[in-house]
DNA sequence: TTGGAATGTCAACAAAGCTGACGTAATGTG
DNA sequence: CACATTACGTCAGCTTTGTTGACATTCCAA
């Protein structure tokens, strides 16, 4: 794939399509979390909680250090906000079985049920997205944002899901 | 156009799609800002003041109030970038002719200087992922991040740039 | 001439990131 | 077994970037 040189087909690279990607990439970025941060907003909680509800449920029982491995961020960054979570019984900390020193995170049933919140108001505009644009747009759409990725992270990430999806 | 129904090619629209979309998103995102926030780290500038040269280089002369419908936040917000902008002497601010409460924004040689080595840097990472994925893929993309912004966004965004493209 | 719009600024605060330091428990290694 | 390392939590302090609210100035327009 990826074969085409020369000749019109280079005109998708000028700088100022490239500026147009960028103001796009921008701009939907901020639709695509619009949803969501208005729930958040009635419940004192923000994006940060919203990632690890997200790949906590995507991942039940995960670590502590995964998740930091996947959010980039500090542990008291994270620390700060599966505590609130924890105390607000929306995940559970369990000690681990094999090697006790880790926790494994949960979400209980009223993390669900807010995950499931979140993902539905999320889903729906990408589910918009996806029809407006339809199936070859979608499948460009991927293979472009995969494209963008830090190339360590592209590779965790994938690999990741060869194994569970 | 997106004409398709039943059957397989609904498949892209499965929950678990929708969350893989949703995931490459996350990650794409990251990626973008990643190289732009490397260089603002060393100027003890953040993305905040990148945004702000961003949208200043791209319509030079725009007013404060053009600004921040652009962007999105507050004046007071807004203001604390610009300020620090401006008494660096990155950004001229001149008193509109016309309207004289306006101030019509441009930036300075030191500016431009400024914009170019972030926007050289990002504009890097979208052209390698542009040049991976192809351009039909590349249509797909923007045709994915179009539908997915706001609907006034679009509107005013695609409005403007009908106007000076 | 007066109301309202555009701008700037002060103060106070919050979310979410960071560094650095320290403690504890569990595990792995020599 | 002794010791180093790992996983996790936590305290303190700082930064960036957003927020409200209040208020002053300038100036256009009715």
């Amino acid at each position: 794939m990826a074969e085409f040189q020369g000749g019109e087909n280079l005109l998708f690279l000028t700088d100022e399509q490239l500026r147009q990607g960028i103001e796009a990439m921008f701009f939907a970025y901020r639709g695509f979390t619009a949803d969501p941060d208005r729930i958040l907003a009635t419940l004192a909680y923000g994006r940060a909680h919203h990632r690890a509800i997200h790949f906590i449920s995507r991942s039940p029982g995960t670590t502590v250090n995964n998740l930091l491995a996947i959010l980039g961020v500090t542990k008291q960054s994270l620390n700060r906000v599966l505590r609130a979570l924890v105390e607000d019984g929306l995940v559970d900390s369990r000690v681990g079985k094999s090697d006790k020193r880790e926790r494994h995170l949960y979400l209980t049933e009223e993390g669900e049920a807010l995950e499931r919140k979140l993902s539905d108001a999320q889903r729906a505009r990408m589910r918009a997205a996806y029809r407006a644009a339809g199936p070859q747009a979608v499948a460009g759409f991927r293979q472009v944002l995969k494209a963008m990725m830090d190339p360590d992270m592209r590779r965790r990430y994938y690999a990741i899901r060869e194994t569970d999806t």
